[in-house]
DNA sequence: CTGAAAGCGCTAACAC
DNA sequence: GTGTTAGCGCTTTCAG
């Protein structure tokens, strides 16, 4: 670690060249109507180099009055979804020049409602708030103060641009991928939760079953806790069942694998005897149940993307845009079907 | 979303009090030195909050030449890890009052030159530099100019400070902790790669046997693809010797995952028959195996936060400071011993 | 084509 | 106790 260096300013650079701020300035911002001859410029950029100059970007959004900022407040950073939505962010974020600030609310209200505000100080252009599960969200009042959208979530009022899945679609794929692959008694355990996946995902695996002509048999609907457990107990009775299913969508890839212990149990082979769909597409678990798991991808960068080009393609005059996009959520498949 | 109000600035406080910049400065700021009487400190916060006044960051920073921002470079943000090292650092930063840019490279050195570059120009107070796995790395040049601490990585030439995982210590608690059941064939399925985590993880586990007075057999160490199907290979070939082991120390957790299903393809029971330990204690795999796999953490957020500590605490004075600081990797027990 | 000059909103000596 | 006065480093209008 060196000390810092005397920081080299647009004046230095400026005398050196025996130029005025101006012009410099002109040049390294490459305004279109200044212009400045080729031979100055390269001067200029010459004298940059060698003096190692650096715009300070605190000046420079001071004067300019943009930050380049762009905000991020989650819910809960460890979240393995977390990392999604900020890699997907941050990477459309730094294609437009623009960094991200984050800050993880770990669920605390006041947290929030203090980012919200480091965040309106630090003058950001706008807000990503994203959750770790889809659902709707009460928003700090400050949110208004600033073009805010929502990633993953709802607000209920539909004041706020949202991007959240398409979760009846990701379930009608999942099914429609297992019906093509010869099923017609296909069962799904469902998260035993009124939320917009469940919800979703089973109108999805209804729609599935109908468009093939395949009546629902209520016998295969059962749902469970979110949790591998869950998976396990719910698998294990269908496979019970008098006339057991032969394939099983199950609500994530949690619950799929604890199916998949359920399966192994039984001696039968996935997915020869019972083939399995999850949703999720959780790396770490989807990519290393054996066999890999076949299953449903929460678009999360995407919507982290697409979050962060409402907030900067012509960000003021479109807002308010669309409420509620849904994002397709791809079927990934992989060998349990 | 509404449009942004006129930005209320310490002029309009100050004159709407019929007082001067300083002293709205001077309390707002809390300056321990200026003594101003508790009525006008009073007046002033009212005045603020009645007239929604938010202080400009990039003013004060200019001015003050402090930031409070802190930078993040990391290299895939959509690893489990990362979500962890960044939840560790943001939330000691906020209690310093600090924030945190940012910025994920995905392996790509232009971007991560880039990234030191643009928070060179942010004038962060220091960077945190974040691997996804435990290993020697090369800086970009600038790193140079601005106190970086390295967090899961090292330089070679140890220019940085770093914080890494003691994978020692791991090892010899995960086998120490098998030993403790009543294990003497303990068997360790190793990462198959040369780097610090196999290295040190394989010398903690010789280290617990020798401490227990067990002698290392060299047929039960054998390394693996770091995958659940190397796992799963391996502890099958371990559960296949003529004289098989009690107890596997796997490697990391998702080995251990494949393990599970070697275990129980042989209709042996966890951790009955055979107990497991892995290592990394990766919640989603962790969690929920089943039965739950008793694991070894690595320090992730424990990294993040003391790096952010070293970087805060005195931020110029204490350095050059500890390089190649060794975190605890605590065991976590759960249900597979 | 280039420069002078007036800020952007805040901090911090230093004076009163 | 409070105000005056210079900046911080850059942008940008307006002259020339």
């Amino acid at each position: 670690m060196t000390r810092e260096t005397a920081r080299v300013t647009m004046g230095d650079v400026a005398s050196q060249l025996g130029l005025s701020r101006t012009t410099v300035s002109f040049v390294l911002s490459g305004r279109p109507d200044a212009n400045i001859p080729q031979p100055t410029r390269d001067r200029v950029w010459d004298a940059v180099r060698e003096l190692g100059y650096r715009p300070n970007a605190a000046a420079t959004s001071l004067a300019s009055r943009r930050t380049n900022l762009i905000g991020l407040v989650t819910e809960i950073a460890t979240s393995p979804f977390a990392g999604e939505i900020i890699a997907g962010a941050q990477a459309r974020a730094w294609n437009k020049g623009k960094l991200l600030l984050i800050v993880s609310s770990e669920g605390d209200t006041d947290i929030e409602d203090a980012a919200f505000e480091m965040m309106l100080e630090r003058q950001v252009e706008g807000i990503l708030y994203a959750t770790t599960w889809h659902r709707e969200v009460q928003l700090p009042a400050s949110a208004h103060e600033v073009p805010t959208v929502l990633v993953n979530c709802f607000d209920a009022r539909g004041d706020y641009p949202s991007f959240v899945p398409d979760e009846v679609e990701g379930g009608r794929l999942a099914t429609e991928h297992l019906i093509a692959a010869g099923h017609r008694r296909v069962a799904f355990i469902n998260l035993d939760q009124d939320i917009p996946a469940a919800i979703g995902r089973r109108a999805g695996y209804e729609r599935a079953l109908e468009e093939a002509g395949v009546e629902v048999d209520p016998t295969l609907v059962v749902s469970g806790h979110a949790t591998a457990d869950g998976g396990y107990d719910r698998a294990r009775e269908l496979l019970n069942l008098p006339h057991p299913p032969t394939a099983i969508f199950c609500g994530n890839d949690r619950m799929a694998m604890g199916a998949y212990d359920a399966v192994k149990e039984r001696g039968m082979r996935i997915p020869q005897d019972v083939a399995l769909v999850g949703f999720d597409n959780q790396e770490i678990i989807a990519g290393y149940l054996r066999p890999k798991l076949t299953t449903v991808a929460l678009p999360f960068q995407e919507m982290g993307a697409r979050a962060v080009d409402l907030l900067t393609a012509n960000p003021t005059a479109t807002f308010p845009s669309p409420v509620g996009v849904q994002i397709a959520c791809p079927l990934v498949q992989r060998a349990s079907v």
